[in-house]
DNA sequence: AAGTCGGGGCC
DNA sequence: GGCCCAGACTT
C-alpha cells in the first residue's frame, strides 16, 4: 500500500469533508461529465449548478443535443457566457454520434481532438469515466501547486504535471484530481485562504515560510479600454428589428440590439427619444450603450435590412440574446410600461415555452 | 506567450 | 471599481 506523505492525507481530508459537486450522482457517463466540466470552465460552480439541471432537462443525452437546432442549444446556455462553448458543444455531439458511434473515445490523445475539449477537460473526462492516470490541471490546481511549492512564476500545465506526478504515482488519478480540485475550492482560496484547517499545511512551502499570501504570484494587470455605443431600438406594428451575429464574431449565433460601428451603419436619430444608458463589463473592455428610439421616416435601406429581421415582441424571448441586450430591452420595456405599452417579460434559457 | 472570449459573485 | 472563477482557441 502506497503511503505517500501529501497524497494519502489529501485523499483523506477528501473522503471526509470533499464531494461537494451537487451533480455528482452516480453514474458519472462521460455525457454528464463532459457537459458539467464545459460549463465550469471559467464558472463558478454556484453558477454553472442551475444550468447544468435545466440543460439536462432539455439535452438529456448526446443524440438528444446532436439533433438539437444551434439555436435552441444557445437558447438553454443564455446566459453562461462564452458562448464558443455552447456551439462546440454542438458540433462535438454531432462528431462524436457521426464518427464514433455516440461513444466517447477513452484516451486523453484522443479526446483533446473534439471541439472544446482542451487539456484539462480531456484529462478530466479520462480520469474521471475511464480511469486514465492523467492529471487535470485546472485553476484549483494551479494555485495549490503554487503554494505547495512556493513557485515563483507563473505555474504552467507542465510545471504542475512535473511537480505533481510523484503524489500521484500509486494513487487513482481521478481520486486525486477531485480532491486537489476540491481542496482549491474550500480551502486553498484564492485569497484568506484557510490554512488552520489545510491537510497539507505541514507540507505546504508557503505555509511553512509564512508566505501563503504571496502565492500565487500573479501577472501584470492591464487596463480594459471603455468604449461608447448607441442601440438602435427601430420599432414596428409591435415588433422589433434585431440582428443575428455571425458565428465567427462575437457573441456567435445570439440575437442582439444593432449597434453603431459593429457593421452597421450610422442612422438618423432627428425625432428619437434617449433613454437611460447602460454598462457593461466583459472580460478585456467596457461598454457604455445610450439606447435610443429610432424613427424611421423612410423604407429600411436594405443594408440594413439584410442584417437582421423585425421580431414580434411575443417573440424576443425566444432568441438567445446577451446580457447586455437584456439590459436594453430592460430599458425599453421600462419606457414602454411608462407609456401603457406592454413589453412582455424576457426570461432567460427558454424556460417559459 | 499573449489575446480573445461572458457573466456573476464578492470585496 | 478590480479580482477570480474545475479553460479553449487563435495567432
Amino acid at each position: 500500500m502506497t503511503n505517500h506523505p501529501i497524497a494519502t492525507p489529501l485523499l483523506q481530508w477528501f473522503q471526509a469533508n470533499g464531494r461537494t459537486l451537487p451533480w455528482r450522482e452516480e453514474p458519472r457517463t462521460p455525457y454528464r461529465v463532459w457537459i458539467s466540466e464545459i460549463m465550469l470552465q471559467q464558472t463558478q460552480v454556484r453558477t454553472a449548478v442551475e444550468y447544468y439541471r435545466r440543460w439536462m432537462r432539455h439535452f438529456p443525452n448526446l443524440v438528444r443535443l446532436a439533433n438539437a437546432s444551434l439555436d435552441e442549444v444557445l437558447k438553454v446556455w443564455e446566459g453562461l457566457g462564452y458562448y464558443s462553448r455552447a456551439r462546440n458543444l454542438h458540433r462535438c455531439a454531432r462528431i462524436v454520434m457521426d464518427e464514433y458511434h455516440e461513444r466517447f473515445p477513452r484516451h486523453p490523445r484522443e479526446l483533446i481532438r473534439l471541439p472544446g475539449i482542451g487539456p484539462y477537460t480531456a484529462a478530466a473526462i479520462a480520469s474521471f469515466c475511464f480511469g486514465a492516470q492523467v492529471i487535470a490541471v485546472d485553476g484549483n490546481v494551479r494555485r495549490v501547486t503554487a503554494r505547495l511549492f512556493a513557485f515563483e512564476k507563473e505555474v504552467t500545465r507542465q510545471d504542475a504535471e512535473r511537480l505533481l506526478g510523484p503524489f500521484y504515482e500509486g494513487y487513482p488519478a481521478g481520486e486525486m484530481n477531485e480532491a486537489l480540485m476540491e481542496l482549491g475550492a474550500l480551502r486553498c482560496l484564492p485569497s484568506r485562504p484557510l490554512c488552520d484547517t489545510c491537510p497539507l499545511r505541514e507540507s505546504c512551502a508557503a505555509w511553512q515560510t509564512g508566505s501563503v499570501h504571496r502565492y500565487p504570484v500573479k501577472p501584470e494587470k492591464k487596463r480594459v479600454p471603455h468604449i461608447y455605443r448607441t442601440g438602435y431600438l427601430i420599432l414596428r406594428d409591435g415588433a422589433i428589428f434585431l440582428r443575428k451575429r455571425a458565428p465567427d464574431e462575437m457573441l456567435g449565433g445570439l440575437w442582439g440590439v444593432p449597434l453603431n460601428g459593429d457593421g452597421f451603419p450610422e442612422l438618423p436619430e432627428s425625432g428619437s427619444v434617449a433613454l437611460p444608458e447602460v454598462k457593461h463589463a466583459y472580460t478585456h473592455f467596457r461598454v457604455t450603450v445610450r439606447p435610443v428610439l429610432i424613427r424611421l421616416e423612410a423604407k429600411i435601406p436594405a443594408i440594413i435590412q439584410k442584417a437582421g429581421r423585425f421580431v414580434p415582441f411575443q417573440e424576443v424571448s425566444d432568441l438567445a440574446l446577451s446580457g447586455l441586450d437584456h439590459k436594453i430591452l430592460g430599458r425599453l420595456e421600462a419606457y414602454l410600461l411608462e407609456r401603457g405599452s406592454k413589453f412582455p417579460p424576457l426570461d432567460r434559457g427558454g424556460e417559459g415555452r
